[in-house]
DNA sequence: ATTGTATTCATTGTATACAATTTTTCGCCC
DNA sequence: GGGCGAAAAATTGTATACAATGAATACAAT
């Protein structure tokens, strides 16, 4: 597709002083700004909810994040509806929304989903990959052999592997389906790429699961996609499974914030 | 901060027929006029996409969209958002958005990932369903036998059973991931349940699965709610099939407006 | 002290005004 | 007639004001 040539030159006609002023009274309208605030708004609170940086019981009302971000709330007010479609905050009519939380049985479900999605897209991948996708897939998990032992470049690296898979899966349905139940995962906490063992398995599977497909074997993906769907929920109730009796004591002094 | 002191004696000896009767009159706006603006607008959009009533080349703008219901443009927007996250609205920069086609191989699609869903619900369906479930279930499908000749009337029942099933599933990753796909479902058309035979298959498969998560049979339940699935997709197929060539004929024949 | 009631506050829904950016149209010169 | 460019219209993003409604609180009466 040829995208028609249009005059990119911004011509800056003013018509009068006041509009001159109104421009430069405002921030200028530097390179790169062309992201609507809604969207800033909502990559913000997206962070900030991964990073933990939200008190996990806290009401976050549209006023509240409107200072925090320093705009109206309007924009808020789309981002914080696009967060709830999301799943991420849970709207409580006129007490404000607050951060979903997901316990262990939780995470059971939302791996049980995938544990159906994601073998599939293998297979199907498997059938429909072509060339220039299995050299991508497996440029990056030539990448992932070198940075073994850097967990933090491996978590881009892992998302591209799979949102490649995804594409080369030629299923917009089962891609969306797959993109609602990834967006929930940063309420999980910690990825689990930042356990070195973790990692080393995960990618011996990616490279299996390339190999299937580069020969065309669906249910050699679909099976070796659904044990790395299992070996990564086993990872994550072995961690919380050590993690939750320390948090037990603190449950009970839990502290109030007002 | 002392309030005012306006020491104006309410009523004390109310009569109990007075409390009641303003509790009955506040609950009645209450009941009927909750929703939002924006959730009329949701509604009623949709409503006029799954009746056909939008042009398909159409481009709908929030002011246009606002006019035509009579309202002002944020609870269009806040409406067509969601519209477009649920994918029945395609957003076209600075154009309007358009109404969401789907042909053919997207329905293939669709009912790829219905069919890796349905099956996988009805199974954890059989699992956990408790009595009151498997009645209501019972009740439904008993409906549905007593008015296989009112398709309108079947369409509400076919719904509220699957709807049964999903919840009895107790997964609520899964339930979203089947209502996204269900959300794009009045793109396709007409409902497969306007076809008498078809109608009827499908509900003998209805009360086979009730039967089968009756006997907590997940193996079966799941291995007839895939061939529901491929049932559905199958008579769609043909009916777009048969459309199709009619169309085709039709422009020959019938008076050409262009 | 408790309960019922009225007031105040907080939160959200909606409308409107304005700004910024894009598309379209129209005038102009070749 | 066609291309070029500027004004105009269209579309959307954002801020703000106001209204409506649920929640919280103070207060009086028993």
């Amino acid at each position: 597709m040829a995208p028609p040539s249009r005059s990119k030159r911004p011509v800056r006609s003013v018509p009068d002083d006041s509009a001159l002023q109104r421009i430069a009274a405002r921030r200028v309208p530097s390179a790169g700004d062309a992201r609507s605030l809604a969207e800033v708004a909502c990559d913000e609170i997206r962070k900030a909810i991964r990073e933990g940086r939200v008190a996990t019981g806290a009401h976050l009302t549209e006023v509240d994040l409107a200072a925090w971000l320093g705009m109206s709330r309007t924009p808020i007010r789309e981002a914080m509806r696009r967060l709830q479609s999301e799943g991420l905050l849970l709207n409580q009519p006129f007490r404000g929304a607050l951060v979903m939380r997901l316990d262990a049985d939780d995470m059971r479900q939302m791996f049980a989903v995938r544990e159906l999605l994601e073998p599939a897209a293998a297979a199907a991948c498997a059938v429909s990959a072509g060339p220039a996708e299995i050299a991508a897939l497996r440029a990056i998990v030539d990448q992932e052999a070198a940075l073994l032992d850097n967990p933090a470049a491996l978590i881009p690296l892992n998302r591209q592997f799979h949102d490649i898979i995804l594409e080369s899966a030629r299923n917009q349905f089962l891609s969306k389906a797959i993109a609602g139940v990834y967006s929930l995962i940063p309420l999980l906490g910690d990825s689990n790429l930042l356990n070195g063992p973790h990692a080393r398995e995960a990618h011996a599977q990616h490279l299996a699961i390339v190999d299937a497909i580069e020969r065309h074997d669906a249910a050699r993906a679909e099976a070796v996609a659904r044990e790395h769907v299992r070996h990564s929920l086993k990872t994550r109730l072995a961690r919380i499974a050590a993690a939750v009796p320390l948090n037990l004591k603190e449950k009970t002094t839990k502290t109030r914030k007002k």
